[in-house]
DNA sequence: CTATCTGCAAACGGTTTGCAGTTTT
DNA sequence: AAAACTGCAAACCGTTTGCAGATAG
């Protein structure tokens, strides 16, 4: 379990500050709704969500937020080919499992992915700052829908 | 090793008809290029080599046979973050060692990476398709490219 | 001969940027 | 008071699309 999952205001607060950033009520909405929401959150979805709560609030400051949360390693930017960016408050190894049918992104945890990661660079000189796992497919709710449909 | 990595012009003719494709100079020459490049190119990338034997051809039709073989299941798209998207021949299970600093992507076999795939959804109903193992970080000679810099 | 493909240029869409006014520290 | 941040709108840029002419089968 990361840090983040339990994230409270005055750790994102305390985290912000220490990097020389100020805790606006606005960043301050984002960061937790960034860091608790499992969903892998587009920064469209987040901004929406945001809205209810400070409608002025700008998608630019969406996104210059989650370059700051990218920053302070806190999120992980996940990019697909044909859609949105995703955004993974998992920091940590794990297996993205992607519904390329409806886009939903489930975390599935493996002690042997930081063994993959170790062997990956074991006969080069590299220093690692990140990984990701993905598995693509098509989930059973979007099974079940195409088999009714067709 | 994948079938992609020995493509041979006939072979490329066979697949793009089998499926109704038409087997066009350009078509060929790019789906050469693109199934027996080692470097994860952009589609730019492609462009300016294919330029070279074919002055005239444009980058939409570079484009538009990137996604045949994407649908051909030839190539798999490798979406970054705050770059362009690379087009990787290799379709099996790897694990592609990425640096973030100039950009290189190589890869490496890891027999466990199936078994990972297979653990992920094991407890689920899910189609599996694909599959994309990245590990980030700086790779040797940019380590020391920035520790003479600085 | 017909369906498909090419090359061009314009459109698209998610993301970034510049800036004037506002807020945090 | 100074530095950083917000919201707006415009810019950006990789990718896609529409279409008239060319080409494969």
């Amino acid at each position: 379990m990361s840090v983040s999952q339990f994230a409270s205001d005055s750790s994102i607060i305390e985290a912000l500050r220490k990097k020389g950033y100020r805790a606006t009520s606005q960043r301050i909405a984002i960061c937790r709704l960034a860091l608790s929401s499992r969903e892998h959150p587009t920064a469209q979805r987040i901004y929406m969500e945001i809205k209810k709560l400070h409608p002025t609030v700008s998608l630019a400051t969406v996104y210059k937020t989650l370059q700051v949360l990218r920053g302070l390693r806190l999120v992980q930017e996940l990019a697909f080919p044909q859609g949105e960016t995703r955004f993974d408050s998992n920091v940590n190894p794990h297996v993205n499992v992607v519904c390329l049918q409806c886009g939903s992104i489930s975390d599935v945890n493996d002690q042997v992915l930081r063994n993959v990661v170790a062997r990956a660079v074991s006969r080069i000189r590299f220093t690692v700052t990140g990984q990701r796992f993905d598995v693509y497919g098509v989930c059973d709710k979007c099974a079940k829908r195409r088999g009714t449909a067709a």
